[in-house]
DNA sequence: ATTCATCAAGTCATCAGATGACTTGATGAA
DNA sequence: TTCATCAAGTCATCTGATGACTTGATGAAT
């Protein structure tokens, strides 16, 4: 049945505080009440407040600046966000990435240094002397490979992104399914890196495309059964 | 010259602490040692131990059990990824969300249903009859068009992102530059909606492409000054 | 020998009070 | 008008105490 619910008076002053600054009871950059009057607020100690306050302050929500007060700093909650799209399908979370590997690829067309080219091919050629697709050893360097191309596209919130949906991706396959995925063929990964460094931004964005659709093929069938 | 380095000292706790953890002192499911002996090893109070250890807690880190004791639960920090994204520059933001954008769009193109072009239709009449690009009515509508793109997609984690992005977008531009950005016209919109209408992916992504090049060169002005 | 209620020690959860460090606006002299 | 000083307000940190919960040990009942 419904197991019972424990909570513990510190999560839920976080909470309640987290609901304020994304409802806008406050704006950017105002100042929230102290630490004395969040205790009476919240019916809980000077105490606990302070621990609620540091999490959200390691959230980037609050900051707190010593002798004049805490004071917001963004209404978005990134934590929250996270969450949900940890919450989303298999499916969703692979296309989201894939968004990001073509425009990455795309970008990195158009950018990519000597450096960034060097480092590609050499990780290409790594990713290609381990065996076969289902050890660890493998699905690390095939990782690290197309990371090389995000890093290429010279943008960073991508590269966290990015860095963000193997890990939730990681987590998913192994919660969901142990079947396996079709690993794309070297060849298939050369080419990307051709086209790059070819710097042709379309022929990049074709070339991922071709290398994702048998993956998002055999994930249908594994899902759909 | 260099800024005088100010910290505190749950910071510096919750750093050490982190790092023993991510450095492996403690396996994931052993226990560490209890608030006391925290306070002796780091040289603070027990208040502050407890600060740093609920940072870590509810960064993914730490597990805490009334009356047995605090628990490594991972040693890999990935949840600060969307924190990190946040730090990033306008420019790798909206490159970012371009990305969605654009394969937002061309999903759209192959799954968008009859009501989803009920839908984008609406609310691309409603942003058309809104005044100028300056108003947060506009604003506003502009953003709930995008949006019902995105939905067009089916994609939940997409959605979620896309949430994230323009609400993070928005506090950068806020926060950095009070310039106008160029508000794209209706009529490139329009031909996103009739690319999708139509089912076809290329046309959709290149009318993304298209409405997004002026708004990008614009900004990269912007940041350029 | 096994089972189970009880208990005690250990641990986190929470509270209260106090002091120190820092910021900020007001005050008043130069 | 400028600038040093000050006082109030706020967060930072420490200390001590009590409560709630977990867990393994104990010992009686079966």
């Amino acid at each position: 049945m419904q197991p019972a619910i424990r909570t513990n008076l510190t999560d839920s002053a976080t909470g309640s505080l987290r609901a304020e600054i994304v409802g806008g009871r406050w704006g950017v950059g105002e100042r929230i009440p102290n630490e004395a009057a969040l205790s009476d607020l919240l019916s809980v100690s000077r105490g606990t407040v302070r621990e609620a306050v540091r999490v959200l302050v390691s959230q980037g929500l609050l900051d707190t600046r010593q002798g004049s007060g805490t004071y917001v700093r963004s209404t978005v909650d990134s934590s929250a966000a996270l969450d949900r799209v940890k919450r989303t399908g298999l499916r969703d979370q692979w296309e989201a990435r894939a968004a990001l590997d073509l425009e990455a690829a795309r970008l990195a067309a158009l950018r990519r240094t000597p450096a960034d080219l060097v480092r590609m091919r050499l990780l290409l050629a790594e990713r290609g002397s381990a065996a076969s697709g289902g050890s660890d050893a493998f699905i690390r360097r095939d990782l690290a490979f197309h990371k090389s191309v995000v890093a290429a596209s010279g943008n960073r919130a991508m590269m966290e992104l990015y860095d963000f949906f193997t890990a939730a991706i990681t987590e998913t396959i192994h919660a969901t399914i142990d079947g396996e995925l079709p690993e794309p063929d070297q060849q298939a990964h050369a080419a990307i890196v051709d086209a790059i460094a070819a710097g042709d931004p379309d022929r990049a964005v074709s070339a991922v495309r071709a290398f994702m659709a048998p993956v998002l093929a055999q994930l249908e069938r594994l899902l759909s059964q």
